[in-house]
DNA sequence: ATTTAACCAACCTGTTTGGTAGGTAAAACA
DNA sequence: TGTTTTACCTACCAAACAGGTTGGTTAAAT
């Protein structure tokens, strides 16, 4: 339910690109030596960037992934829910959850809806940008 | 890594206890059906309570479990921590984890601990007595 | 001695996590 | 034309975790 290596991995990536793509494509071998992460898992969780258009992938020699926007037009909150599905600290709150019978009179869902906004707005105030300055 | 079922039910047992502990002990059997919650799971996460210090537990015919203090001396994250064990969004920061040699240079690291110091604190601005009155 | 209720240990099913293996498809290059 | 490079896809897998259930034992009251 919260944030694995998933996203972890996914944020890392992203800064390696945000870093490294001024000279056109970055190809994933090089990023998995400098980050040390495996290659083969980096590959299975960059198809969903690609999809969601975070960044464009390229093909053969010369190919790579490469960002298509500015580092500060990325947010880290649109990295980690596309990279993880949801970013709920409790399993009520996920959207498509069965809905519960108990919700009126739950004393404790205010709370989590509260957290759980604190939280996306946590990560929607950081882009690659801040966490490149540090 | 976040709120499963054990930490959200533990809360409403105590929230439970709250507001029925007047007449003494209550037995996990009313608190099971009130909350519609299976009896047996939660045998299983109320000794960790009693351990803690935070309820008192009676065998026998008109016993049950008890608050020890009243409800605005607890905060919830002190019921998260120990029928959860640890808040962090990230294994990074569980305590007794592995040290990641790249922790130096992690470009991420600064953001999870501010997160979790987020979550930590927010839990530990909430009491029962709060979630009572809503 | 019976009932009530806390407490304890073992087990179990399904899902998620964190990958690996073994390819195919496309683009560059020789 | 064929080889290399790189993205991308599918299937599989072991370990851990979630969310319990089963079947008790111990302690206290009546």
């Amino acid at each position: 339910m919260m944030i694995s290596t998933r996203g972890r991995y996914a944020l890392r990536v992203m800064l390696d690109l945000a870093e490294n793509s001024q000279n056109g494509y970055v190809p994933m071998k090089e990023v998995a030596e400098r980050q040390e992460l495996s290659l083969k898992y980096i590959e299975r969780i960059m198809p969903s960037l690609v999809k969601e258009g975070l960044v464009e992938g390229v093909h053969g020699k010369g190919g790579g992934y490469r960002l298509v926007k500015r580092p500060e037009k990325y947010t880290v909150g649109d990295i980690l829910r596309i990279s993880e599905g949801d970013l709920s600290p409790v399993s009520c709150l996920v959207s498509g959850a069965p809905p519960c019978g108990r919700a009126e009179s739950c004393k404790t869902l205010p709370m989590w809806k509260k957290l759980y906004s604190m939280v996306n707005g946590f990560f929607d105030s950081i882009t690659l940008k801040d966490l490149l300055d540090g």
